[in-house]
RNA sequence: GCCCGGGUGGCGGAAUUGGUAGACGCGCUGGUCUCAAACACCAGUGAUAGCAAUAUCGUGCCGGUUCGAUCCCGGCCCCGGGUACCA
């Protein structure tokens, strides 16, 4: 074999582990720059190619800074709390741990294998207590801070215990629960015990009494980000609503400031628009609507306030707390049937039926804030208990389910923006004059709305509110794989550990599995109380919990005494370059913002935003293989022949086929099932069928990164996992392709080798041509890189090496830099020419080479010359040209005269290097 | 429904402050080498017509702006992702 690449690779692999030629530290001599990838959750699976993408691109981004003169943080760990591992352990008894740590060692072997940069010394694990101590310490944080909404920041909640000892909650700005108001001296009278109730209104972690998303077939609540139409996005299960007391992030008091972040941080469009529909920020006002015959009125929230004279009918979610009081006797049975009717329905069900209208007449009224008319109260489920005040005024003129509900139950429609025709539909559009509307008349609905909420405010009914879509986050989970809570409880009141017990150790049970009489599996750990004998929390924390600032840790992953040292913090501030999939838009990119804004707050972490540039990598997508049954039979019929027959398609593992034709004596070992199976050929040859589908299992189109590396050896697969297409594009994978990338490793080789494979490298002086084709690469190169287009670089190598090959260079001048070049890509075959070279350092610690535009220089520009915009030849002309004279040349030309055919050009239209355009 | 992306050869893709459409690679066809194969190398390869030079068409569809449009504008179709009785 000409390249060994197999042997070669391992050499410099042990090398660099030897030497640690990745170990970084602060060095204050030259600039930072931290390239991150999204640590993986260590599957049974191992990785397949699609999983290595993203880091291969991050390993060349942090190779190329690194060799352009950076001190480069890239480190790797694992996300390694989940699912997976606790059902295996439930289904085998077997310590989840241990799946874990196997796993683990799995995910390293590959990774290893591709030749990666990582300062494996920061290494961090989510489950190991070391690192979990600083997960649990900033839950203790948050319980012990609340959040100031006119600072817009987190403060010490011993502070506010000053404010209600000095003066009540009243007139507080706080982000908090509704409270009700008390004087200074009613809080020094209260019992402890009521103190601390009303803490939990106010603190940024909280216990509370809420509706949750329960998942019945995992045992466990989950965060509104991991149920998707229903279920869960972890194993597609059912999810219901459930009342529970659970811990929550006050993630809400952060709304502000995570959507306008977004302005701040350079990540694709698409990512922050999901994240700012994900806030659901909207402008509006709150206004109440005395209940007749009560003395309460009802709370709406609305974004067309300036609609109000058209509200003709008022809907209260069913599980709205008024519901019960202001229905009337006469009603009462009604209600109660509509409300279990949807009580009782899921939440899938519920949005299958999105278009079915459906409510209840309470018998109550309203009084209309200005008109003082009497409106109808209905309960339905169209509006909903989580969102807004769970009541709203019903505009049917204009809002398109409220037409839909007035239609069905023939309430009157009162038109109040003119500019539709709402007798066919509601005219939602948020222009128009306003008519019907008394003081409003006249005006334009932009005009209208700020005039509306200050007549609302000098009645003191109603005001100018913003309203967030964001929820906070339920923090707990009924598993046992997780984190647990730093907390134990005194007379069922919530007390934080000291932190000097941290960390708190997930204790060993019998079984991974809740309690006979449905607690957590934690509940089954003996002595699961504090050294004083008070009982543990026994719920743990969500996936999200450990990852939401391992960013920071890695900074300083061995501090025992703090989470990050603010030496290590202002060095590496945070990060510059973050590569990852798009599926964490609104969980793990929401809540590490969010946590990060929280450390800044007290003083932890030195930027408002962790992540400074984004990228999502695209999906790598299988490319299925199939093979055609006769139905009945164990005959298969090549592709292009079984419209002759009747046929099923079989999916069959792509790993036997190439080219898209079957290798038949495998797929007869492939399984019994086929061992004597026949076939109707094309040619000679068995064409199977593709398609683009998932890279899964049950599709046999998975492809294991190791095979490819035996076969070709990890330079070519990083190579073209780039080559591919660019970092962002969902693309399938082909592994034929493989090959073309397999050839330019060896011509590269090649270069640097004579006939008999011997290293042979002269220094003679490179002809301008060879430096030509160096220095347009480097420029190229370095371009590319720096805008993440590796594909395209990929093939500026190629276009380089053929041509290089082509001009037969073998000059060190021109092949030392070469190496640098392509070290980032192929670190491996670079570090081995590089030392047969007669170099001793790594190859690593060389800088990037810069390209010289001397060099680079054309004498001759090549214009295409066109006649009516179609181009009919071209011509060289000297470099520097006027436009005046490259015009005269053209036209003296013959190839010019033939396409004027005797006529004068109306028009020469030149742009210089570019073009000719000569109208006739 | 709404909000983001994106539609270019047989395939992955390249080229945009509007200037030679299809770089590079795969596949395919033919050839050199070989007893044969593998490897390697050479030539061709958007479609149509033609022996050929060449011509016409061609970047989802329809229209517009322009000397010139894959790129800009208007209207539509399709695919992918996000989100949803969010008031």
């Amino acid at each position: 074999m000409e390249y060994n690449f197999t042997t070669i690779e391992q050499k410099w692999q042990n090398f660099w582990r030897e030497n640690k030629s990745y170990q970084i530290d602060i060095n204050t001599e030259k600039p930072k720059y931290y390239v991150l990838d999204m640590f993986p959750y260590p599957s049974g699976a191992g990785l397949h190619v699609g999983h290595p993408l993203g880091y291969i691109a991050s390993d060349i981004y942090s190779r190329f800074k690194r060799q352009k003169g950076f001190n480069v943080l890239h480190p790797m760990g694992y996300d390694a709390y989940g699912l997976p591992a606790e059902q295996y352990a439930i289904q085998t008894g077997q310590h989840p741990a241990i799946t874990t740590e196997r796993n683990i060692k799995r995910y390293r072997e590959q990774l290893d294998k591709i030749g990666f940069s990582f300062d494996w010394n920061r290494e961090v694990q989510t489950c190991d207590p070391s690192y979990y101590k600083w997960t649990q310490w900033t839950f203790i944080q948050l319980f012990n801070h609340y959040f100031d909404n006119e600072l817009q920041k987190a403060q010490p909640i011993n502070r506010l215990i000053k404010i209600f000892e000095k003066s009540g909650n009243e007139g507080l700005n706080i982000a908090c629960d509704p409270v009700d108001t008390f004087s200074a001296n009613q809080w020094n009278n209260m019992a402890e015990q009521q103190q601390q109730t009303i803490l939990m209104n106010y603190r940024l972690a909280y216990l509370s009494e809420t509706m949750v998303n329960w998942c019945p077939k995992l045992g466990t609540v989950l965060a509104n980000d991991e149920v998707k139409e229903g279920f869960s996005v972890r194993g597609g299960h059912l999810v219901e609503k459930k009342k529970m007391q659970q811990w929550l992030l006050r993630i809400t008091a952060y709304s502000e400031r995570l959507l306008n972040g977004l302005d701040h941080v350079d990540w694709s469009e698409s990512l922050k628009e999901i994240q700012r529909n994900w806030i659901g920020r909207s402008e509006g006002a709150t206004i109440f609507f005395p209940v007749k015959n009560h003395n309460l009125s009802l709370e709406v929230f609305t974004t067309r306030p300036d609609t109000i004279f058209g509200s003709t009918f008022m809907v209260v979610a069913p599980e709205h707390e008024y519901t019960n009081q202001i229905t009337t006797p006469e009603y009462a049975q009604k209600i109660k049937e509509y409300v279990t009717m949807a009580r009782n329905r899921s939440e899938r069900e519920r949005m299958a039926e999105v278009k079915t209208v459906s409510g209840q007449f309470t018998g109550a009224y309203c009084q209309h804030p200005f008109s003082k008319n009497p409106i109808p109260v209905y309960v339905a489920d169209y509006v909903l208990a989580g969102y807004g005040t769970g009541a709203i005024m019903a505009v049917p003129a204009h809002d398109s389910r409220d037409y839909a509900f007035a239609k069905y139950f023939n309430l009157p429609i009162t038109e109040v923006v003119s500019g539709g025709n709402i007798a066919y539909e509601s005219y939602d559009a948020k222009t128009g004059k306003m008519i019907n509307s008394d003081f409003l008349d006249g005006l334009e609905v932009e005009d209208a709305i700020p005039k509306v909420i200050n007549r609302l405010e000098d009645k003191g009914i109603g005001s100018r509110r913003i309203n967030f879509r964001l929820r906070d986050a339920i923090f707990s989970r009924q598993r046992y794989w997780g984190e647990p809570f730093p907390v134990y409880y005194k007379n069922n009141i919530p007390h934080m550990l000291d932190e000097s017990k941290l960390p708190l150790e997930l204790p060993e049970v019998d079984k991974y599995l809740p309690t006979e009489s449905g607690e957590p599996p934690l509940a089954r750990a003996t002595n699961w109380e504090t050294d004083e004998g008070y009982p543990l929390e026994t719920n743990t924390m969500p996936g999200f919990a450990g990852s939401s600032a391992y960013y920071l840790r890695y900074m300083d992953p061995h501090n025992d005494s703090e989470l990050v040292s603010p030496k290590a913090i202002q060095y590496w501030q945070d990060v510059d370059l973050y590569i990852g999939g798009a599926e964490h838009a609104t969980g793990h990119l929401i809540y590490s913002r969010f946590w990060n804004k929280f450390l800044f707050d007290i003083g932890v972490s030195v930027k408002e935003e962790p992540f400074k540039k984004l990228i999502n990598q695209g999906m790598i997508q299988g490319r299925s293989n199939f093979v055609y049954r006769v139905k009945g039979t164990n005959t298969y019929v090549s592709k292009g022949l079984r419209k002759e027959y009747d046929t099923m398609t079989i999916h069959v593992d792509v790993n036997i086929v190439s080219n898209d034709i079957l290798d038949i004596d495998a797929f007869k070992k492939w399984n019994p099932e086929y061992k004597d199976a026949e076939f109707i050929l094309e040619d000679q040859k068995y064409h199977c069928g593709w398609e683009i589908e998932k890279m899964s299992k049950s599709f046999h189109n998975v492809v294991n990164p190791d095979d490819l590396i035996q076969k070709y050896g990890a330079d070519t697969l990083r190579l073209y996992e780039m080559f591919l297409g660019p970092l962002e594009y969902a693309k399938p994978w082909d592994t034929n392709g493989i090959e073309g990338v397999f050839r330019f490793i060896r011509k590269l080789w090649r270069l640097y080798h004579n006939a008999n494979n011997e290293f042979e490298v002269g220094d003679g002086q490179p002809t301008p041509d060879e430096l030509k084709v160096l220095h347009k690469t480097i420029k190229k190169i370095t371009e590319d890189i720096e805008k993440f287009s590796f594909n395209t670089a990929v093939s500026a190598f190629m276009i380089c090496i053929n041509e290089l090959t082509e001009l037969k260079c073998n000059k060190q001048e021109i092949l030392s830099p070469l190496a640098i070049l392509i070290s980032p890509f192929a670190p491996h075959i670079a570090e081995e020419l590089w030392h047969l070279l007669g170099n001793n350092k790594s190859i690593v610690e060389e800088n990037y080479p810069v390209y010289k535009e001397e060099y680079i220089a054309e004498e001759m520009d090549l214009y295409p010359v066109s006649f009516n915009g179609k181009t009919r030849f071209k011509v060289e002309i000297a470099a520097g040209a006027t436009s005046k004279e490259v015009e005269e040349t053209v036209l003296k030309m013959d190839e010019a005269q033939k396409w004027l055919q005797g006529k004068t050009p109306r028009k020469v239209i030149i742009v210089p290097k570019k073009i000719v355009n000569i109208v006739v």
